[in-house]
RNA sequence: GCCCCCGUAGCUCAACUGGAUAGAGCAUCGGAUUUCUAAUCCGAGGGUUGGGGGUUCGAGUCCCUCCGGGGGCGCCA
């Protein structure tokens, strides 16, 4: 990142509005006003002087309280060509990025998708998948160690839903012995056929019949929601299981902690409650609590609840049932105890809508847990509307009328649902215009950027069949100096400022914008100013150079959202 | 009832921790190609940032209030 030293301190630059504004500029002196008690336009003009003096300037502006930076021509050719220097050539949109930046301190924990292994995945799947994805090879290629992780939920009564499903499905049972939660969608059908073969032999359906099939049932599924994850090249850095964490020994160890510190008291449903010493005067483990029939014996008829009040929460949150069985969230509270104990010093979390009011008493529990909360991210993924011809695209869950994440790559493909995806805020709603996604032409955003691609690409073999040769060392500035290219050798400065931003902020979509507005500076030049000129073959050269940059910009931008920067369209 | 999010151009959305003239795409209208790809470009119209009040050098952004929309409030996950 570009930083000027002053007295004031380091002064970190933003880009400007347009090239009357300088390349960069700073409103430092606003912000310190009001601190020292001074007038911005004094405080701006004593920045200014020491900005100027730095030797990569040309020239700086003060108005009011903004210093308006201009750099040297010689100082942004080499940031140019430095830039050119650690980009990759594009076409690695299927793997990770290579650090293209400084090696960055942090190891990042994104989760995201994580959606139960019941059925298959559907439109806002589709949208976490794209924005996790895409910030992890963001991390990544900006140095830190980023890891994408997808948690499964391979357990719990979800699973033996879907088991009575699959009985159904394969004749076992009639429709009216099927219970009330059952999967009735018609994908039911084929991953019974799947694992037909397979179903061990049985007197007559029970509860944990259902489950050892709703088991084998839910490993088929988790295998087709990866291959459709590859298919939109996502990857993942690890699947944790829940059965996993079940088994590990931090649902213990979360106990352990938090009856420490006296968070825990059992309560019955009509308000009587009991110490938690009532089980520490059994002597037993805290594994105890965890055997149901253990619990039944001596809490029948009481809850245990973690007091998340005391951390911000609305009301305390049960964390084993008096049935004896643990919740999903006390289950969670384990996960996230393991993720922290992997040695991650940032963990996100990017959730369904559905699980808006989940975050807080999530963040509560982990505070309960005594982890520091800031180092913890919940991200909530918006709903997503599919429009066709300007018409909603219905997708009930019902009677299985599902539009699933594979018939929307099937419609609009890959780039196109990428891009899209994250052309949006995650926190905003969506609307996804599938008619516009699978146009091909100019209305189209993704083809507008793509384009610039496939265009320098071309005109680089024009350049070769006149016989012009090249190279990246051409770059001139004093050859480029229309309007369209010192604009454009303007922009090519932020691409570092929106990575950080996007991945900061967890929002994709700012890199989007900026390869958007790449791709407009590039098609206005493209549109009024001639390339290659065989009379000038210096000048030819050196656009060709400043072209070259830009095009690994655009390159890497479109790879780091996951989307193909082509050669030729 | 309580809590959270949202309200910006006809539509869908941007706007960096409060900054310069609130920007894109789509839609509408009018132009441009003997050319390195027209999958493009140039131009036009379109706004009291839901209403009102406040904080300050400065508010789409922060605070209060009202109106309107969505979501969450389970011993489900």
């Amino acid at each position: 990142m570009l930083r000027f030293e002053t007295p004031h301190g380091t002064v970190v630059p933003e880009e400007t509005k347009g090239l009357k504004f300088g390349h960069l500029t700073t409103n430092l002196a606003f912000k310190l006003a009001r601190k020292l008690g001074r007038k911005p336009p004094e405080l701006a003009s004593e920045i200014a002087s020491a900005i100027e003096k730095d030797s990569r300037v040309e020239r700086v502006q003060v108005a009011g309280g903004f210093v308006n930076i201009f750099l040297k021509k010689e100082f942004l050719r080499e940031y140019l060509l430095s830039l050119h220097g650690k980009l990759p050539e594009p076409g690695w949109e299927e793997e990770r990025p290579p650090i293209a930046f400084d090696n960055r301190e942090g190891k990042h924990n994104l989760e995201f998708v994580s959606a139960n292994p019941t059925g298959p995945l559907n439109v806002v799947n589709a949208r976490a998948a794209a924005i996790g994805d895409s910030l992890v090879r963001i991390g990544r290629f900006l140095g830190y160690r980023s890891d994408a992780e997808y948690y499964v939920n391979d357990e719990g009564t979800q699973i033996e839903m879907l088991g009575w499903a699959i009985l159904w499905r394969l004749g076992y049972i009639p429709e009216e012995e099927l219970p009330e939660d059952a999967y009735r969608g018609d994908y039911v059908k084929d991953i019974a056929e799947a694992i037909r073969d397979r179903i061990p032999r049985f007197e007559k359906p029970d509860s944990s019949i259902a489950y050892t099939i709703g088991k084998m049932g839910s490993d088929y599924i988790l295998q087709t929601q990866m291959e459709t994850l590859k298919r939109f090249r996502v990857r993942y850095d690890r699947i944790t299981r829940e059965s996993f964490v079940r088994e590990s020994k931090y649902p213990e160890e979360a106990l352990k902690n938090l009856s420490d510190k006296g968070l825990l008291y059992f309560e019955s449903k009509d308000g009587k409650r009991k110490p938690f010493d009532e089980f520490t005067g059994l002597g037993e483990p805290l594994k105890k609590l965890l055997d149901r029939d253990f619990y039944l014996k001596h809490f029948e008829g009481f809850a245990l609840y973690l007091e998340t009040t005391r951390f911000g929460d609305d009301k305390d949150r049960v964390i084993i049932r008096s049935n004896g069985l643990p919740t999903y969230f006390f289950w969670d509270i384990a996960y996230h105890f393991y993720k922290v104990e992997r040695g991650y010093d940032y963990i996100v979390d990017f959730l369904g809508p559905d699980h808006h009011g989940y975050i807080g008493r999530l963040r509560a529990a982990l505070s309960a847990l005594g982890f520091d909360v800031s180092h913890f991210h919940m991200e909530i993924v918006q709903q997503t509307n599919l429009l066709r011809e300007g018409k909603r695209v219905r997708m009930s869950k019902r009677k299985g009328q599902l539009y699933t994440m594979d018939e929307l790559l099937d419609e609009v493909g890959v780039d196109a649902a990428r891009f899209f995806f994250l052309m949006r805020s995650p926190s905003a709603h969506l609307d996804f215009d599938m008619t516009l996604a699978s146009r091909i032409g100019k209305e189209n955003p993704v083809y507008y950027v793509q384009y610039v691609h496939a265009r320098v690409q071309s005109i680089k073999e024009h350049a070769a069949g006149q016989g012009i040769s090249w190279s990246i060392e051409d770059l001139n500035l004093d050859m480029t100096d229309t309007d369209y290219e010192r604009e454009m050798v303007r922009k090519l400065l932020y691409l570092e400022m929106y990575l950080n931003k996007a991945y900061e902020k967890f929002e994709p979509h700012h890199l989007v914008f900026y390869l958007m507005e790449l791709a407009d500076t590039f098609h206005s030049f493209y549109q009024n100013i001639r390339v290659v000129d065989p009379q000038e073959p210096g000048r030819t050269a050196a656009r060709i150079a400043l072209l070259e940059v830009l095009r690994k910009v655009i390159g890497t931008g479109l790879n780091l959202i996951g989307v193909k920067a082509p050669d030729r369209m």
